[in-house]
DNA sequence: GTGGTCTAGACCACG
DNA sequence: GTGGTCTAGACCACT
């Protein structure tokens, strides 16, 4: 399954599973159209409530990532076309920016950061290039 | 002053002050051994409750950034030497890997994450300057 | 054909059939009397669920638009003469008055949202007028 | 009290609050600052769930008619900036488009629809000044 | 005290 | 069977 979820976790349950969905399709994994589980079949899944599955769908379908078709079901977008793109790349700028400080602290230098970041980026496409 | 404190937003404010601290040390507009305010001058400066500021010397303290020494305040620690380092670049790791996500959702591409990282650095080195 | 039907719309497909036909005889593509499709020719040709095509009969024939007339099919109303309209046209005021203070949300000044209101007819004009 | 809320009608309570709020500021009775009752004050004193008025502000605070300060309470918002403004101009488009067609139907004119929509500003206006 | 999240279980509209 | 809404009651983080 492409989604893990840990109940544990600060992150909450229904954030993990929109950052789940939206890691999916960037890797290619859910590809446009497909159908995603009904609210409830991932609801019981993961042993979760149900409206915590619905809140996760319904934040996805703001940030137009997912469709929903009545009655028929739940798929991902055609045409993602993000929303409030420039408001969330200020957000991403200002957690960028306070983890680059956060790194400083642990003792990293500026070559070190941007050495992390590509090594993150690499193993997400090792990560991808395995579910293909 | 050395510190911003925005009560609207929605990083919690107590993470603000520690971040907001962190910051300053690691652009050096706070040196190591000097004197920070106390809880209550904060508190009263920023208008914020003393519990809040209080919360975020003990995040601060447990981090290594500070040191309290009794009786004669709050100073910022002379070997930070930081704790959890493990934990909290897995933290960073998590983190990074989840807005390289976003960014992807956003139409960048890998090279424009990383030149917004480069970006974002060169941006805080200027910052630094200007304050010494 | 008269009648554009979008799944992914908000809108009940029901509706949407109810609403298209309405438009469809308003503008006068549809004359009283004529002759509409079955409700599964209907219901093929727009790959939707037979019932829901016939959920929209129901509907328009309450609101005598259409008249069914059993073993011939189903044809325009020769008089319309609308049912319930107090109770329609107080939804309609409802309605209306709540997109003027969206249309104030969105910054548009009262001659705007009259301008607005304008252009939607005008455009509806052009419309009926390509159609004969 | 500024709000009025049906819980009979078709229209989901959570969305009789984000319009009932959203008509108010609209209206100035709501002014920019003004703090609204909490959560669960707006949800006794309408003996509805306070998740139902939750979820209202959640709504509101994502079109940016209110802010929430954490810990203290929510506030109407200083400057509006609504979000997604063209998506919503086109689903106003649509939906007083379909109205338009309703009034038709009803037997109204292009002239008698217009006046409607007058009629609609004019009362809103009265409103207005008797709750200054 | 504030809002945010979650569960359990229910009902509804739509297709 | 699909998602959407609502209730009742609980716990949590933040101020």
């Amino acid at each position: 399954m492409w989604l893990h979820i840990d109940p544990r976790a600060n992150e909450p349950i229904y954030l993990q599973i929109v950052q789940g969905i939206k890691g999916a399709t960037a890797k290619g994994v859910l590809a446009p159209g497909e159908k995603l589980p009904s609210v409830r079949e991932l609801a019981t899944e993961f042993a979760v409530n149900h409206n915590t599955v619905a809140k996760a769908y319904q934040e996805l379908e703001r940030d137009n990532v997912i469709e929903v078709i009545r009655g028929r079901g739940t798929f991902i977008s055609i045409e993602p076309s993000p929303t409030n793109r420039e408001e969330r790349l200020k957000d991403m700028r200002m957690s960028l920016s306070t983890w680059f400080v956060e790194a400083i602290h642990l003792g990293l230098t500026e070559e070190d950061f941007i050495n992390l970041v590509r090594d993150i980026i690499h193993e997400w496409n090792l990560d991808r290039e395995m579910s293909e």
